[in-house]
DNA sequence: TGATTATATTTCGAATTCGAAATATAATCA
DNA sequence: TGATTATATTTCGAATTCGAAATATAATCA
């Protein structure tokens, strides 16, 4: 293949699943950035700030501003690092976790939905977009 | 399978491939929402705003602010449509033309090089984001 | 046909995102 | 060890994005 039509393709399917989680969870007053942050404190609790910047790969400046404002929401803290002085731990606070005990398994109805027309295949996707996402530009 | 692992290798594909493309494009003093409009046109022709929407897929209103921008970039104009007096058509300016000559084979190659590590996969993760992508959201 | 509803686009204000520069601390290396 | 370079985070200003409301026109239907 020569052409880009499979980057026109999974933009189109990423705006369109990222449409669907926003408007599936505006109602519970997160928007997706704040609820990306929470889902993976939530999965793999508390995480250094650079650490939840390389799993939700948005630029540090803009990791400050969400921490803000998850913090004012009070579901989230932060926590000096213990010998690093340097970082924060994000953690979930309580009401954070509830927050995510009421949320998650709607979202995940929703999702599954959706990703179930992909049956057997969704174990080809995640390994296929892995490579893609994976890829190392030392060779630009 | 039950977990939403799918989406966050798509997310997690989705923003490094967006960053590897804005890195990319950057030089050339375009974001990838401008890119992104200019190279449906540079592709389809002249395209209802209407209809370069539902190939970007983002808000109305950022339509019209990407556009703008566009236009003062002197790389695209709107034309009035010539029955529907609700609509405008696109279309690059000449000058928008040869900007995209001139960008889009070394964003082709770019892009390849990274597209590549899929080998023949390819035609198969666009066969499975369609379907994600495509999922009518009737039942939500 | 005239009223009502739908569609295309823009304007508005607020929220979000970015990159560059600043700040503080840690790691490296001469 | 002290100077230099690297890393983690925040602050800043500008750019981008959103959704709701406004505007204009088209389509529908009583």
């Amino acid at each position: 293949m020569q052409s880009l039509k499979t980057l026109t393709i999974l933009f189109r399917a990423l705006k369109s699943v990222e449409q669907q989680i926003r408007e599936d969870i505006r109602r519970y007053g997160l928007n997706t950035t704040e609820f990306g942050v929470l889902e993976v404190l939530y999965h793999k609790g508390p995480l250094t700030i650079q650490e939840v910047k390389e799993k939700v790969l948005i630029a540090a400046s803009s990791m400050s501003y969400v921490i803000d404002t998850l913090v004012k929401k009070a579901y989230v803290k932060r926590v000096k690092h213990s010998y690093d002085k340097r970082s924060y731990v994000l953690e979930l606070t309580p009401e954070g976790q509830s927050k995510m005990d009421g949320i998650y398994p709607m979202h995940v109805a929703s999702m599954r939905k959706r990703l179930d027309v992909l049956g057997n295949d969704e174990a080809v996707l995640q390994k296929l977009l892995k490579q893609l996402g994976t890829y190392q530009k030392k060779d630009l």
